[in-house]
DNA sequence: TCTATGATCGTA
DNA sequence: ACGATCATAGAG
């Protein structure tokens, strides 16, 4: 949980071919594990949410509602089952390939690209591939950018999209974010 | 601005 | 059958 909080901020660096994108984590939710009813890990470490319970570092991808791809961090160390979704981010680099990638004509919104866990990962053209690499090696960075983001910047709110232990805190976003998936209410 | 709905498929 | 979503349609 407070690792959560504190990838509100950090860059995300992919390559893939010829391609680089960069992008800064604005919103993402803490998933607590076997104990929490609302992770996938609550059912223990089934086929699908096998790599949930490895060592942090890795990348969690899954398919949701049969439509969309959503990507985690795992967090935990292994066994524990934590990881955390990454649900928006700002665009700063490939921003093309992006628009290309979520099929966005030049006039429409910017904040259209990455404000959503599968609108992110359309953008970024993440798919069950990515289910299991190593966000600090395979083609992924993490980047310093270089802000200094104070605590009372960020703000925790329930988590979205979710039918069970909907009042945890556990969503946290950057409070005047342009580009996250609902706007952050006071 | 909001609520409802359909698309679509891996998982359990 | 269900779901850590999204885009669209229609009402107010």
């Amino acid at each position: 949980m407070t690792v959560a909080r504190d990838l509100i901020g950090k860059g995300l660096y992919l390559r893939r071919g010829r391609q680089e994108f960069l992008v800064e984590l604005v919103e993402v939710e803490a998933y607590l594990g076997p104990l929490d009813p609302a992770s996938h890990a609550y059912r223990g470490p089934t086929p699908r949410a096998r790599v949930m319970f490895e060592d942090g570092g890795l990348c969690y991808a899954y398919l949701s509602y049969g439509i969309n791809y959503c990507m985690n961090v795992v967090t935990g160390r292994q066994g524990t089952g934590e990881a955390v979704l990454l649900r928006a981010a700002v665009p700063l680099a490939g921003v093309p390939a992006m628009r290309h990638n979520r099929g966005l004509g030049e006039d429409a919104s910017q904040y259209l690209l990455t404000n959503g866990p599968g609108k992110l990962c359309q953008a970024l053209g993440i798919d069950l591939r990515y289910n299991g690499k190593d966000f600090f090696r395979d083609d992924f960075k993490w980047v310093d950018l270089g802000k200094a983001v104070p605590p009372d910047a960020i703000a925790a709110t329930p988590r979205i999209g979710i039918t069970k232990a909907k009042d945890e805190p556990l969503r946290f976003v950057l409070r005047e974010s342009r580009w996250l998936s609902r706007k952050f209410q006071v």
